[in-house]
DNA sequence: GGTAATCATGTAAACGTTTACATAAATTAT
DNA sequence: ATAATTTATGTAAACGTTTACATGATTACC
């Protein structure tokens, strides 16, 4: 591959000057330009990035780290990051942790190596003690999804209590008072903060906390059906299921679907996050928005600017019920 | 941040002895090698990627071009590719191109200075002429759903012909005589081929084309809204509607849902891809797989195979039928 | 017309690694 | 005991850029 070297040879002017024309940073001849950039085309020349982040001491990477790119939720957040990081003549380096400790440190590791110029990490898996090291030791680096105390302003993420409090209260709002929850069997904070605010709403709202109607499960399809399965057997229990995200409730609703169980009519279901596939449920989704498209942008303008020794404050996230129709009104 | 040269101070070495016990390259004693990792660990140091693709000419990099990682369509084959990558010690450089050639040029060149160890591209919008350019310049450059005369080597796609064809047939063998077909207003090949593919089976079994039926529509959600509504206009001259993907199906199913419309008792509908949605809609749709995951997966074995100029042989890649719910048989 | 300021360009050091080659010490063979 | 081999380590050049500094040419000023 040719070098700037190659380049300046062929347009009989000095790598400096080939390498002002490539970047702008000073003024050159019109003749010298021309030359250059014919060379270069020539050539088929392409800046060896590697090399001038070397010199610079700054690329043109901000590193991503999340679970799993194929999960619309990720999906989704990736797609932010990467927006920015264009408006911000960047490129995204993406690592999946897939909920492991090993896969998540190799790929933080991984990104340092790299002197990314950002640092976005959702990472479940890796221990508090160890997160707070890399946190202390890289100014910049931005987590999501996640808090880590002494760090709360580098840390983006939603309050999970109000959401699923919200979308508990709905269903109570509506006249269920027997309402089962179905949530996720990773450890992570999300997960007991949204069982918490599901807890709380039915405490304050009078209504019996049935241990039996709590599911554990991997938050996936999968993870959905046998919940569903087990739940059927508690069927005349409750008559509205609150879910830890969309996903859940899709899964739920097509075993419900399949055993020819009405929803709304004889259960109600209600989803986290708004997932695009929640509208197109039959019966659509009725849920709470989970911005993570928002979230993504900010924890990437906060970790450039955070890179760049800037202020940056942080918005807040928020969740919003979107009524659709999968939850009936027990009083009408 | 610490260098190698700190690391060789701190730990009585030479910056020799560091690369060594950090490569793994070399037999190190054990006393030289323990005062290296102590002093890597005492300054947090980490080994400068960059400076190491400089010095190694190859990179751990592998580029992946690819329209909207958020598109789950998309979403599973970045996963695929970085499953690759992991396993192969490298780490996924991804852009997004957005259907738009400045985006696409301006990402690809982006790879490439990155001076990737292996590129995999998803470009609609850069015409052949420029992408042969591409191709033949950079011979480790692996296109993905779509065929550049001259390079079909290094395209990795399915038969979308054969692909469409089967869905109409199978709507054909179910009784159905009047297909409508919803098609994707991309200039890409894929469309034009699909299409076509459900002309030929309508031809082949002596049907007649309507092109009332035949609608062009962005392939997303809001493509399958509009594309319902102006269906629903011809509502008696059809039985059932293929579509250019699982996503124009679902939204379609959705509106068909809220007007009370029943499929498939009135309208059988069929899909393309078997994305994870599909099977949690109601009914489930019938569909075919498009194995993107496989696809992502060799197109990225094939790009590093090349880059390290080895012999790799593609498999083909075959789509098959999904029966699910959505399709009646009109002759029972 | 002489000095000062500006401008375009070139030279060479620096960025942080890897690695070919050199060297000294330790081991083995004769 | 000496020579030959092996082993561990060090030295320094190379990778392809950027950029501080130097230089000579041009323009501006009084």
């Amino acid at each position: 591959m040719a070098t700037i070297r190659d380049v300046a040879r062929l347009a009989n002017v000095s790598v400096a000057t080939v390498s002002r024309v490539l970047n702008g940073t000073a003024k050159v001849s019109d003749e010298a330009k021309n030359a250059v950039l014919e060379a270069t085309h020539a050539l088929g020349f392409y800046l060896n990035a590697n090399a001038r982040a070397l010199a610079q001491k700054d690329s043109e990477i901000i590193g991503v780290l999340v679970s799993e790119v194929s999960d619309p939720y990720f999906g989704v957040m990736v797609r932010s990051c990467e927006e920015v990081a264009h408006s911000n003549e960047k490129i995204l380096l993406v690592a999946q942790g897939f909920h492991e400790e090993k896969r998540e440190l190799r790929a933080i590791n991984s990104l340092l190596s790299h002197r990314c110029a950002g640092l976005v990490v959702h990472a479940l898996a890796v221990p508090d003690k160890v997160m707070a090291e890399y946190m202390k030791s890289f100014p910049y680096m931005v987590m999501i999804n996640r808090v880590l105390p002494g760090f709360e302003d580098r840390c983006v993420n939603i309050n999970n209590f109000r959401g699923m409090y919200l979308t508990t209260k709905t269903l109570i709002e509506n006249g269920h008072r027997k309402i089962a929850y179905v949530n996720s069997s990773h450890r992570i904070l999300d997960a007991d903060e949204r069982c918490n605010g599901y807890r709380q709403a039915l405490l304050d709202h009078g209504c019996e906390v049935n241990e039996n109607l709590i599911l554990k499960v991997s938050p996936s399809l999968e993870g959905g059906t046998t919940a569903a399965h087990k739940l059927l057997e508690h069927k005349d229990e409750f008559t509205a299921v609150a879910c830890y995200n969309d996903a859940l409730a899709a899964a739920l609703m097509a075993v419900f679907a399949d055993k020819g169980i009405k929803v709304p009519e004889q259960i109600s279901v209600i989803g986290f996050d708004n997932l695009f596939l929640s509208s197109c449920l039959n019966p659509p989704l009725t849920t709470v928005t989970n911005p993570v498209d928002i979230m993504g942008k900010y924890a990437t303008l906060l970790s450039l600017a955070l890179y760049n020794h800037q202020e940056f404050k942080l918005p807040e996230f928020e969740t919003k019920l979107i009524w659709r129709k999968s939850v009936r009104d027990l009083e009408k």
